[in-house]
DNA sequence: CGCGGCTTTGATGTTCATCAAGTAAAGTGG
DNA sequence: CCACTTTACTTGATGAACATCAAAGCCGCG
């Protein structure tokens, strides 16, 4: 008898390394839970007991600076979030998440996970290695994106949805203006303005939400150079 | 018969799930090397080999911008620093790491250290808890910078090396201006004004190399709310 | 239908980067 | 060890990039 989790790209990914036992039990703590877009699926302070992963959808992870301001640290897809950062390093999460679009979330409880991790060492040297990538990602991309000016932030993060997320050169942004201007340290004024700059030059098509990339060669060069 | 990490610091901190054993064959693979201030550890784009450590001394971790700017992506002293960022998500390093002052580095076979993670989930445990961490600080840290002003900013990095580094009001800088500018992204010219303006506010002493903090009070509210 | 949040554009102000120029310190080669 | 070169440090003046303020239209939602 299978169950669903057996045909998961988790399943290769992240958890190649345990045996059927092991990866039974594993199956046998998981719970899968369903957050509509904008439903908060954890917060920062709260007590951290469940290592959760991403099976479909995208998530936002933020901090929340005052009660006006958000900062989003990183817009995540399936196999770009797992567990969180802090999970292993800290009793409370110092992020929030929440859901950008209707997402299915794998929730496994930690004082399970943390038992296979000391008694599978292979299963722990995986997770360390996808752990430290995402940590190492998401600190490479901060650092890039500070040495941009607004134009080449915006020019980035277009970018960002059409080749990462989307894979496609028109897509429906998840997130608002002000959203954009979070995530990449810039007001939403200036997000607005760089926009309408971007399509009155012919590199994009905006309209709303929706978003088509024209010259893609420019606006390239202008995240790289901008 | 004892050798001399039976009493470092890092045998309890990082090494204590070992057994005498497995702590043995660890200690026949590591090597002690010894940097003088300036001297690279490792760079950018090498092989990852080794698993480093810092046991004495004060370094910093940067990246190569252009041939006439590097940015600083944080600065460690002892417990702080210990494998690198990158050193399980990828095979070349993506930072580079040189000593601020005269440093002593254990250094340990990372193949070695891979077969003792995979063989002990309990010490594999505990190194994803220290490396979770010292990811988790680095990217708050530069978050929180990148909220302030520059005198923020300026105040935030005099009041890291006072309280975390050197445990003291009074202390000989480290680093150059132009090198706190990388750290905190100025430039060096608003560095050096600023700290001139503290100066002249009677907030800090400062002649050359050597500063003292006069008025920690205001200092730390500059900090916080510049 | 009215309120609040999102979006947009224009005008204004502030902060910070850049340029310039000079002094001091430190490293380099004869 | 001294002349020479380079690098670090410092201050002032200027301009560009960006934040802030203001006002108005839009949309969704209670």
């Amino acid at each position: 008898m299978t169950n669903t989790c057996d045909v998961c790209t988790y399943r290769s990914y992240l958890f190649d390394n345990l045996n059927k036992t092991e990866f039974g039990l594993l199956t046998l703590s998981r719970k899968e839970m369903f957050f509509r877009k904008g439903e908060i699926i954890c917060r920062e302070g709260e007590k951290i007991n469940n290592f959760y992963y991403l099976k479909e959808g995208l998530l936002k992870v933020y901090k929340t600076v005052d009660a006006r301001k958000e900062q989003i640290i990183s817009i995540s897809n399936p196999l770009d979030f797992i567990g969180l950062l802090s999970v292993f390093s800290n009793f409370n999460y110092i992020f929030s998440v929440s859901a950008l679009e209707n997402s299915s979330i794998c929730i496994i409880e930690l004082d399970a996970l943390k038992k296979l991790i000391q008694s599978n060492g292979e299963f722990a040297m995986t997770l360390l290695e996808k752990m430290s990538k995402m940590n190492d990602q998401i600190l490479e991309t901060r650092l890039l994106i500070n040495l941009k000016n607004l134009r080449g932030r915006t020019a980035y993060i277009i970018l960002m949805f059409a080749k990462d997320i989307y894979k496609s050169k028109k897509f429906d942004l998840p997130v608002s203006r002000k959203e954009i201007a979070e995530l990449i340290d810039m007001r939403t004024e200036n997000v607005i303005r760089i926009l309408s700059e971007l399509r009155n030059d012919g590199i994009i098509k905006i309209e709303g939400k929706s978003i088509e990339i024209i010259d893609q060669k420019r606006l390239e060069s202008i995240s790289e150079f901008g």
